[in-house]
DNA sequence: CCTCTCGATGGAAACGTTTCCATGCCTTCT
DNA sequence: AGAAGGCATGGAAACGTTTCCATCGAGAGG
């Protein structure tokens, strides 16, 4: 049993042909009640199973669905993965799971690879929509494929959060606490279109709401010290109140970062987050943010993708704005005018927030260390 | 151009037999360089790539691992499965991702699944390596594999964290801060070895540094409500001052619920949780924890399951306590006492701890509510 | 009693590769 | 000049399935 047992072995045991076998195990054709009995045997007796690989050359389908996606690391694109693989499995596919690191080189690569694998279908988030190499071929190959969390081109089907609307919902949550100056901080803001979606709605929503035009703070590697770069980035863009951060992490780790630079948050500085990870809800301040639900996309997306093998109806995918929603949260309050002392009066006492009050005073004496 | 081209395709319009075009293309033997360019141009013309499913047929090889966990919802397995893909993409194996949501009979089914479709290799994360039929079979099979975050029945290698031991460092902490009575949370405690491990490990603990046997607490589903169940407890239980919580989740979700019922972390309970996530550290109080390294783990998993496909030298495994370390936190801190009011006499003046406190009074009036 | 039909069964082709082996030719050595 | 060897190439088998088609026997209907 060093080899395992083909579908000729159950036959010779069983002194029959394989298409016998073939008929009785997939109970495909007709078969005597002693015939199969023999070869039901004969299966047990050799602990066999039937090779998906000899079955997917013949029947030139492989039971197997393609997910590509940044990286797992992200609980975002976890629980996205997962809501697929919660659709896949019961319906008889599995996951074949690749984790580009954010690098097209690699994307290409491995769908390339996955097509050549012969999966069924892909669900996958992609560097960028409009000009990737990896989803031209799997057009040209006809492959059934929905795309996550990117833009759909036309002629693509996709589920993903509105970025823009939401990041235009949070524009509207600083205005409506009277916040002017904000900044935007991003990771890896040129590898992905989702970031740029966010700066962008971001940029409008400010504007729609008579705001400044936000500073752009980016970051390019995760590894470097956040707390450096947001000192330096509020000492050249003083004034700002705000921070919007393109996800829950950064979000997180730049209300840490305030802290080692003695700021209070939201005193201070009032900081919104992206994504509306579960932990953003325990820390105190709790986290204000967008929600999204990644496990519901995910799952959307392995749904169109198993609409498109079947030949069935795609479903629905959701409206722009039922893909999020505003999470108010402790790192974002109300900004309430005091002295301010870059000259700026502060003459309207707010009418919608008679509690307002000051942060402590010296903030930010950039020049104190 | 619907199918996509075949060998046979390539061979016919570049005029030669198919074996020409396979050792051309897989630089296997000897080729003019006049066939070479009329192979390759043939290739082009019809964007031929090789069916991995042919070659998996003859090679008897797919370059494809099966890795199955419980969830990647889960930040831990999500960083395993990350960290183990990182070394077989390289590699160039892709990866089957199997979730089976702590559901043995999705374990067996899904693994001999993985094993038709002839995975070359499996990492794995099984509800009980002792009676898993999926390992069973598994074995019977001869595929390479290695378990991940099990204990290694004999004959198997595993990358885990030592639970036990892990445990035993946490009785260790509490005992450091003079704590004496204390309560063990766990989640899905009967379908994972792993809380069972913890547990052991922490009852051995508590009684090697002379506490009370620790009370267990055992939630079933996730969306039950902790801060009933926690007050229930901590009733049923007076004299508590420490939580074990056996995942950081939990940990975080206790002091909340902890807060909920007006009680201080750490002031009134310490809490005190494992794995050791990024978040831990973010929050106020910062979680007192075992940190763990799933990457690496994942990593390892990986790298043993290469070595067994490739005859190499397999990697070696961490000894037991470089499998994780304790993170001191802020949810943990020495019990001070004070006047107890629950009639048990602090009579004797503990030598070894000279400082010791009693806690703040009145705490927990269990019959108040 | 003969034919027709139908159920049971086996042989063989096909799926897309790789690889063994045979063939033919050209070079090179004796 | 003849033999030997090496290179270039193609045919065909093999991998494990499914499925079409043919065969065979038996029961039914005339």
């Amino acid at each position: 049993m060093r080899q395992p047992a083909t579908i000729k072995d159950v036959a010779q045991k069983a002194g029959c042909g394989v298409a016998t076998v073939s008929r009785v195990l997939n109970k495909t054709g007709p078969a005597s009640a002693e015939m199969r009995d023999r070869v039901l045997a004969a299966v047990n007796e050799l602990d066999f199973q039937f090779s998906e690989v000899g079955r997917s050359l013949q029947s030139n389908t492989t039971r197997t669905i393609g997910c590509v996606v940044p990286s797992i690391a992200n609980p975002v694109y976890a629980d996205a993965v997962q809501g697929a693989q919660d659709v896949f499995l019961p319906a008889g596919y599995q996951t074949l799971l690749i984790c580009t690191n954010y690098d097209a080189e690699i994307e290409t690569q491995a769908i390339r690879t996955l097509i050549a694998k012969h999966v069924d279908g892909l669900v996958l988030t992609v560097s960028d929509p409009e000009t990737s190499e990896a989803l031209a071929f799997i057009e040209s190959r006809q492959v059934p494929h929905c795309l996550l969390f990117n833009m759909a081109p036309t002629n693509h089907t996709s589920w993903s959060v509105h970025d823009q609307a939401a990041a235009g919902r949070v524009a509207d949550a600083f205005a409506e606490n009277n916040h002017e100056r904000t900044g935007f901080l991003a990771l890896k803001f040129l590898s992905s279109d989702r970031a740029r979606q966010r700066y962008n709605g971001f940029v409008e929503g400010c504007a729609r709401n008579g705001m400044h035009k936000p500073a752009l703070l980016e970051i390019d590697e995760s590894n470097e010290d956040l707390t450096d770069l947001l000192g330096a980035f509020l000492r050249d863009n003083p004034g700002i109140t705000g921070i919007f951060a393109s996800n829950d992490f950064l979000a997180l780790a730049a209300i840490r970062s305030a802290r080692e630079l003695s700021l209070d948050v939201p005193g201070d500085l009032s900081i919104v987050g992206f994504d509306g990870i579960g932990f953003g809800s325990m820390v105190m301040p709790s986290l204000a943010t967008i929600v999204t639900d990644p496990r519901m996309l995910g799952g959307g997306a392995g749904e169109t993708v198993l609409s498109m093998i079947n030949g069935t109806a795609a479903p629905q995918t959701p409206s722009p704005d039922q893909t999020f929603h505003f999470r108010a949260g402790g790192s974002l309050v109300p900004l309430v005018a005091e002295s301010k002392d870059d000259g700026k009066v502060a003459a309207f006492p707010p009418s919608s927030n008679p509690t307002r009050k000051m942060s402590k005073s010296n903030r930010r004496d950039q020049n104190e260390t």
